[in-house]
RNA sequence: GUGGUCGUAGCUCAGUUGGUUAGAGCGAUAGAUUGUGGAUCUAUAGGUCGUGGGUUCAAGCCCCAUCUUCCACC
C-alpha cells in the first residue's frame, strides 16, 4: 500500500492524496459506503461502480462471520469474488459492532465473549481471530480489534479501555506479521486510536499508534453521542500527532458537515451509515440541504430529486413519486434514495478534493456546512 | 314481522359496581438516527361514545324510542 500527498490546502490541514492498493487507487479525501454484510443495501455492485462511481466498500467482519461465515466467503476466493465487487474493500474488525449490537458480551483481557444478534449463540473473538477472520475475508484494508469505549464514561474506564485496545493491537500486529492473505495480495492492517473524550488519554493513545508505523491509521471510539465540538477537538488534537504522510480515517463520520470540519483537520478516509440507511427511512441529502422525503409539503412537487445530480436516480424520479413509494413501503424508494445519497456523498468528497486542489477548499467548506445541514 | 345482537379516534378494539380531563395498537403528522437489524425511539394531532329523550349529584355504562350491523325463526 502507498499513499502519496499530492495537494495540501493552505488554510487548513485538508490535503488531497492518492492511496494504492492491490485492487486499485484511490483519490483521497474519500467515503466508503457501508456494506455491512457484504453489500450496499438496495443497490446493485453495477449501480455502486457505475452510476454511484465509489472507490472503495466497507464491510463487516462479525457480521459475514456469523453469516455465511468466512469458510464460505475464503472458499469463494475472498469478498471481491464473492460479492462482484473488484475494486478496494475495508472491513472492520467486530469491535464496534459487538459494542453496539450484542446484549450480553463479556471483556476479558483475552477477548470478547458475545452472543450472536442472529440465534443467539455464543462466540469468542480475541485479536488473533479477528485477524484470521479477516484474512478469510480478504479486505484490501483489515481493522485491529478494538473496544469502541462507550459515551458517556469515566476517565478511569477510559484509561483501561484504551490499554486494553493497545494491548490487543501488539497482539494483533504480531498475528498479521505471521499470517499471510489466502487470496493472493496484499492486505494491510490499520490500527485504531481511542481515549473517549478525554484529551491526555487521545494524545497517549495517538503516540501509541504513531509508533506503530502502520500503512494507516483509524480515529474510534469518536461520534458516539459526544458534541460535534469534542469530536473536532480530539480529532484536531490526534491528526496532529499521527503520521502526517499516512492516511488518516475518522471512523463511523459522518454527516457532510462533520466530514467537511473533519477533512479540514487532516481526515482522509470517512465511513459511515448515515446516507445508507437514513436514505432506507426516507432523509435524502442534496446540494440544496436535507430533506424528509415523507414530509407532507412533497406530496404534488414533481420536481427532480437533484437537479444537478449526477447519478440516474436524480433525474429519473421526481420528489411527489419517490414519496408515494415511501408511503406505499415499496422496495423501490429505498433503492431510489440509497443511490441518489451515496451519489451525493460520492460528489461532495470529489468537490472537497477538487477545491483544495484549487487552493479554495477553507471559504467552500464554509458555505457548505451551513448550506448542506439546513432543512428543507 | 318476531326474538336476539352490534354501534366508542381514519381502521381494529379496550373501557371494572354508574364516579377525575374516555384509552391502546395500527395509521396519520412531525422529530431523532454517525465503524447498519429495510430497524428502532420520541412527540403531536385526532372523539357530539349511532341518534333523540329519560333516570341520577354524576351516564360510554341504567331505562324508553329510533336508526344501523349481523344471526335465528316466522
Amino acid at each position: 500500500m502507498k499513499f502519496d500527498i499530492s495537494y495540501r490546502d493552505h488554510g487548513t490541514s485538508a490535503r488531497a492524496g492518492l492511496l494504492s492498493t492491490d485492487h486499485g487507487d484511490i483519490a483521497s479525501p474519500f467515503f466508503m459506503p457501508v456494506g455491512t454484510a457484504g453489500t450496499i443495501k438496495a443497490l446493485h455492485v453495477k449501480d455502486l461502480r457505475e452510476e454511484v462511481k465509489a472507490q472503495i466498500m466497507l464491510s463487516n467482519t462479525y457480521h459475514l462471520y456469523l453469516r455465511p461465515g468466512a469458510h464460505i466467503v475464503s472458499a469463494a476466493g475472498g469478498l471481491h469474488k464473492f460479492n462482484g465487487w473488484d475494486k478496494p474493500i475495508l472491513t472492520d474488525s467486530g469491535g464496534y459492532q459487538i459494542y453496539s449490537l450484542g446484549d450480553i458480551r463479556k471483556f476479558t483481557d483475552d477477548g470478547v465473549i458475545f452472543q450472536s444478534h442472529i440465534d443467539g449463540s455464543r462466540h469468542v473473538f480475541t485479536p488473533e481471530k479477528a485477524i484470521d477472520v479477516q484474512r478469510q475475508l480478504g479486505a484490501d484494508i483489515i481493522m485491529a480489534f478494538d473496544e469502541c469505549t462507550p459515551y458517556p464514561c469515566d476517565q478511569a474506564y477510559a484509561l483501561k479501555s484504551m490499554k486494553r485496545t493497545h494491548y490487543w493491537l501488539t497482539r494483533c500486529m504480531s498475528h498479521f506479521a505471521q499470517t499471510e492473505c489466502p487470496h493472493g495480495y496484499t492486505q494491510s492492517l490499520f490500527p485504531i486510536v481511542q481515549g473517549s473524550v478525554f484529551p491526555e488519554l487521545r494524545v497517549e493513545s495517538a503516540r501509541f499508534i504513531a509508533q506503530q508505523d502502520a500503512p494507516g491509521n483509524a480515529i474510534g471510539g469518536l461520534s458516539v453521542g459526544e458534541p460535534a465540538g469534542i469530536m473536532y477537538d480530539m480529532t484536531g488534537l490526534v491528526c496532529g500527532i499521527l503520521p502526517d504522510n499516512r492516511p488518516r480515517y475518522l471512523m463511523g463520520v459522518g454527516t457532510p458537515a462533520n466530514i467537511l470540519e473533519s477533512i479540514a483537520l487532516g481526515i482522509d478516509m470517512f465511513d459511515c451509515v448515515m446516507p445508507t440507511r437514513n436514505g432506507r427511512n426516507g432523509m435524502l441529502f442534496t446540494r440544496n440541504g436535507i430533506i424528509n422525503i415523507k414530509n407532507e409539503k412533497w406530496k404534488g412537487d414533481f420536481s427532480a430529486l437533484e437537479e444537478q445530480g449526477e447519478v440516474y436516480a436524480d433525474l429519473q424520479y421526481n420528489k411527489a413519486f419517490l414519496r408515494h413509494l415511501f408511503m406505499s413501503k415499496e422496495i423501490l424508494g429505498a433503492m431510489i434514495a440509497t443511490m441518489h445519497n451515496l451519489g451525493f456523498y460520492m460528489w461532495l468528497m470529489k468537490e472537497a478534493r477538487n477545491q483544495i486542489i484549487q487552493g479554495t477548499f477553507s471559504g467552500w467548506k464554509e458555505t457548505m456546512v451551513k448550506q448542506l445541514m439546513q432543512r428543507l
